[in-house]
This record gives structure tokens, C-alpha cells and sequence, in this order.
DNA sequence: ATCGCTGCAAATCTTTTGCAGTAAG
DNA sequence: CTTACTGCAAAAGATTTGCAGCGAT
């Protein structure tokens, strides 16, 4: 497969590379639309596809209507927010643990792969919500 | 939520019940339709929508354009096979052990839930893959 | 000059929704 | 009688595709 070097190309390179939101098609679309005011959204969808099967970038296959895409080609583990929806990475030792215990057992069972979703607060929401609680503690007391 | 007792409603979960296919709307409304022919698509979604909303079925997760349902609701592994793109379930003691350390670490990491998807070649394409290794071997020898 | 890529718009696929009539409690 | 449910058809949301022209090699 031989992919030519053409700026709608190269941008939404750069662009997603530059995010750890890990966008919709559409998101990434409206940034680089920035650069590039006369790009379409199906050359949007046709470079992200085809850098994904070139393995620059990643589809990501997680829960919900939209596909989202991931500027960091390794594998690595999500998080889902369950309060604003938004995807964020997870780092932590005690995961790659797992993985490494997950992939084992896996090939024992003559399972090839596996993809594992987590779903909570993310960083964000979190604090927000201590800060809803703290506020909703303060009105109770005076 | 109060949901009454038609019988469209009884049917499809009937007929969810009796399948271990974990089938998309359209495949259950096709099955559905050979005992009631005038139910519609939109029927089957919305008793679809509520029956997992109170526990009853589950809608699932998975990768891929389409949601598919179970009519079972306890949790358990799900694999999706690259081959045919079923969805087959999978028991194994050991994923059910790593499993339980996986609720313990995310308890620790704030983290809420989890969903793993697993990926392979399920149980009959695993045979039918088989059997064309063994003609083409055969096919080699002569 | 060739072949891949682009923009545009239409098509597709899956799911949801508005509505007016029907059935269940 | 009231409220939930249904069929139908249209709408919506996300992604894909056909096509004719354009740009990269």
C-alpha cells in the first residue's frame, strides 16, 4: 500500500497527533478545517481509515455510535466518561500486569486478541463533581 | 417502570431467550416476524430498549456497526469471531479469576466498570478452517 | 502520463421518533 | 377510562461511495 504525500493528508496527521482526545471523525474535521476551510468530511473518514490499516494511527472500536481515532499508534487502555463521554488514556502498572496475565490465558484458549474498556469519571468530571458536593455540603450547613 | 404484558413483547422475549446467537434488532425482528408478521422494526427496538433498561436482557457493547442483544443478563465473556463476525460466549475459570483481579484494581484506580471483548475464531469456524487446511495439505500431497 | 486523492453530493445503514390508532390494566 | 404500546413512515446520525476533476510521483 503506497500513500501519497498530500497536505489533507499530512494535517490530519499532525492535528490528531497533537491531541490526546482521541476525536470523532467529525471532531477532528472541524480542526482541521481551521487549516484547511475547503477539506471534506469523507476525506476526513477516507485518511483515517487508511492510516489506521497502515497502523500510523488507531480506530478505536469503543462502545457508543461514533468510531473515535487515536494519534498514538501503540496499544494502550481507555477509559470512557460516563458523565461527559469523552475518552482518556489509562496508564498503571496493575493493568499491564493483567494484560500480560490476560494474554497469556488468552493464548491458551485460542483467543487471538482482546480489547478491555473502562468506564468511570475521568479526571475532569471527577474534580467537578467533588466540587458539586462540596458546594451542595456548604448550602446544607448554613 | 411498569411495563405491560403484550404479546409482542412476550415474544420477543421469547424468542431472545431461546438463542445464544446474541442477535442484532433486525435478525431477532426477522425471527419474531415468523409468529407475528405485522410486528414492525421499531417495535423490537423500543421493547428491546426497555428490556435491558430493567434487567431483563442485555444490550451489549461490542465493536462493529450494530448493537446485539442477550437474552441472558448475568454478565459473562463475549467473543467475536473475524471470520464470520459472530458473537459466541466464552467460559473459562481462569478468565473468571482474572476477572475478580481486574474488579480489584479498578476499585483501587477509581475506576467504575469494565467491558472485555474478546476476539478469535469462534468454535465452528475454527472446525471449517481446519478442514480446508487439511484439503489443501491433501490437494499439496497429490 | 499514470494513478491515487479530493470535494461534492447522494446513498446506505442503523436506530430513533412523531403520530394517530389500538390494546392492556 | 387512562395510559402504555403499536405500526407506519419519516427523520436522524454516522459513515461510505460514485464520480469527474485535480495533484503527486
Amino acid at each position: 500500500m503506497k500513500l501519497s504525500n498530500t497536505s489533507q493528508r499530512r494535517i490530519i496527521i499532525e492535528e490528531l497527533k497533537k491531541l490526546d482526545t482521541h476525536p470523532t471523525a467529525d471532531e477532528l474535521y472541524a480542526i482541521v478545517r481551521k487549516r484547511l476551510p475547503q477539506i471534506s468530511l469523507g476525506t476526513v473518514y477516507r485518511n483515517l481509515e487508511l492510516l489506521a490499516e497502515t497502523g500510523m494511527i488507531q480506530k478505536l472500536e469503543l462502545s457508543g455510535r461514533q468510531k473515535r481515532f487515536d494519534g498514538r499508534p501503540e496499544a494502550h487502555f481507555h477509559m470512557r466518561c460516563r458523565n461527559c463521554g469523552g475518552v482518556v488514556d489509562v496508564c498503571d502498572s496493575g493493568l499491564t500486569e493483567i494484560d500480560h496475565e490476560l494474554e497469556d490465558l488468552l493464548g491458551r484458549l485460542q483467543i487471538e486478541s482482546y480489547h478491555l474498556e473502562l468506564s468511570g469519571l475521568c479526571p475532569q468530571c471527577r474534580k467537578e463533581k467533588l466540587c458539586q458536593e462540596e458546594t451542595a455540603a456548604a448550602a446544607k450547613v448554613s
